[in-house]
DNA sequence: CATGAATGAGACTTCATTCAT
DNA sequence: CATGAATGAAGTCTCATTCAT
């Protein structure tokens, strides 16, 4: 039963240990995915990865550690090639719809990805704060651009997230197609003070979306800071 | 290891079984609440009802029952009281407002009831529909009324829905205070399209909220329909 | 979940007690016949008798006892019945052919019975020795009178026992007609000595079978040890 | 508590993994002997092997798969001494009485896989079907030798095997000494109309009989369809 | 590193049996 | 007598984790 996957395409110029481990992570995402981070357990994670169920532990202290890696490494990703998208953007309204229809877009190319974060997004608090703070950056600066007359903080931003994860399940339930990203958008951007027909305006404008990248980051990258937004 | 709660304050003067049922629910949302649904065992439940293990079968199936009971209940009474504290507003605005003030109100009040709805929304689909129903009565209303200008439809409930719900969860987290009912009432406000200004007013109005009552309903009472929003 | 049986027609002018325990034998044929007797329960043989579970034990020490005083009473009856459409015939092979096909007769017009027989029947060690009896009789009497070679011991009549549940089993799995009961007992009197050609034709010979009567035997009867077979 | 038992010989000199489970086999083996397929238990029969509860899932899917695999392997290896012990032997009458004896012999050799044969024959429809198809070739050849005057079809060959199972049942019991091989083949062949002196002549004919050879066969062998009989 | 058998705690569930009403 | 809630032992099975190879 071999689930291949981002990562072991990442790590297949690598030594054995750090494609098994690969296969381990690929495996995870497909499991949190289709069983939800407390049903999941080890021996399906290493089944899937066609190990042994002791080599799990060889690479991975616990469930919860290889969670936290898998949370870490999609979010990372996703925050390199939204911010590979958005690197030309200034307005910070148009920064904000770009990243999250980027995002969606992104987890709706690489479903098992887009139900994993949903999945363990309670058990990650680390994946929160992470995209907590990609956000802040782009807000931070719509307000200063006099866009957004709502004051930000954390409550704030944990009310969009919440938006943002709801939309994406909708949208990977099938119950709401691609517009999905837009109209959150819209409402977001609403809901900051940002005028309403510009709101609509910017959440719909046709933008090129870039397609899934592979390509992901290395194992233990120094952690990003980058002035920017995950979604 | 006593759990004792609302239903069994409820069924005080109801017969033995009545009584031991009443524990065992209090328990499975104390359980609940604690562990999130996945997690919670039936085992734990009896001890903190302080039933033998075999006693929960006396009176449930098993833990999707009591959980699909107790999460109608809990939906149920907090609908009738926050109907009550209603009957008398006309305006949408102020319905929709005053429902989900007095929805997170009630919840705080009893916090144990407030996470056990929020930890297991996910597995009561049942709840989601009732609750999408309660609530699309009233912004209906606020179209027809000429209030909102925001197409009502199961995408924008459900993503009020998630906003409502990670507002209580930082609610009962402690990481904000009554005012975020207030605020997160204000957002959708505007978010509908409901003009900022009168948004705030709206929503920050002072108005007496109900205290938890624990009169709970009568089990299996003919479902209520009444056209109204349960937040 | 009312079973109603011959137990009950039986006791339909007795107290309350003897009706309640003749619901519960009814009960009990039923469950021992399709559950088999290991995987009866009482809760069961309870429900179906549309009476508490406690009230069970009221009745009966335990399933033991249950099934061992519905064996009985089916033996006896059936004995009874036997008895009474054998009671002109003298011929020894002729008896014996009548019991059986006679036996057959009855289990298959009330199949629980026979198969509650079958099933319990390892678990009724008091049942074979009633058995044993019986069918002794007439064996020792074709012995005297000559038509058979064979000599009757415990291990011969366990065998021929062994020959007619297998037959009734076949006979109540439908595997083979009614056609069973002469097959088995010619089978039986050629392996005792007697000519072949009579065995066929003592065992073929029509005969009148008694539909199936339902007067049971009265509780806890004096034990009959008429001179007769069961079989 | 070790029981150690013809599987764990057989396999004392394989792997690991395939002693625990071949003492898995025995234990299960003297479990359904001594309490019935229906009362053993999965713990028992790890306790009995002397390993930890959840080992045996790691050998066996449950009870039946076990079980399924035990009376395959019995039935196997009864069958592969019988037939070498009558590789020789052409006529069928004394097939007959070859394979019944030294099955008897087989069986109350090794006590335990007598008794769980009879215990979990009614559990294991594959075992029956398997002996049926080995005694049936005998008994054709009997007919077509001109030997048996009695039509061979299913009913009279469960009849067969049901006096078989009896007489081993009594032999296993204590009741009767190995004579009852003998007499059960006499019995049988009387019926089948096999001329009486001669029935009895072949059925106690002096022969010699294998003793019990541990060598069981290979797990997973080819199943063999040898035109033979089992008994 | 990788393996996979073995472990044993613990979850779920059934059921014979008791006992207060 | 009848009730049926309550009990708790016992059974089934899963799973995270360890460890010898």
């Amino acid at each position: 039963m071999n689930i291949s996957g981002p990562f072991a395409l990442e790590a297949r110029n690598l030594g054995k240990s750090a494609r098994t481990r690969a296969r381990l992570m690929d495996a995870a995402v497909a499991v949190f995915a289709r069983d939800g981070f407390e049903a999941a357990s080890v021996n399906e994670i290493a089944r899937l990865a066609d190990v042994a169920n002791g080599t799990f532990y060889v690479h991975f202290k616990d469930k919860d550690a290889i969670a936290a890696d898998v949370t870490f490494r999609i979010a990372n990703d996703f925050a390199r090639q939204i911010d590979e998208a958005m690197s030309q953007i200034e307005d910070a309204a148009e920064r904000f719809s770009c990243a999250t229809r980027q995002f969606m877009e992104l987890a709706a190319a690489q479903p098992r990805w887009g139900w994993a974060l949903i999945r363990s997004a309670w058990y990650a608090p680390e994946l929160h704060r992470q995209m907590e703070s990609f956000m802040r950056a782009d807000l931070d600066r719509g307000v200063k651009q006099g866009l957004f007359t709502r004051t930000i903080d954390p409550f704030i931003i944990d009310t969009i997230l919440s938006m943002i994860f709801s939309a994406l399940a909708a949208r990977l339930r099938g119950d709401v197609g691609e517009e999905a990203a837009s109209r959150v958008s819209e409402l977001v951007l609403c809901m900051l003070g940002y005028p309403s027909a510009q709101a609509h305006a910017v959440a719909w404008s046709p933008i090129v979306l870039k397609g899934f990248n592979t390509q992901v980051l290395p194992r233990d990258p120094k952690p990003r800071r980058a002035a920017t937004s995950l979604v």
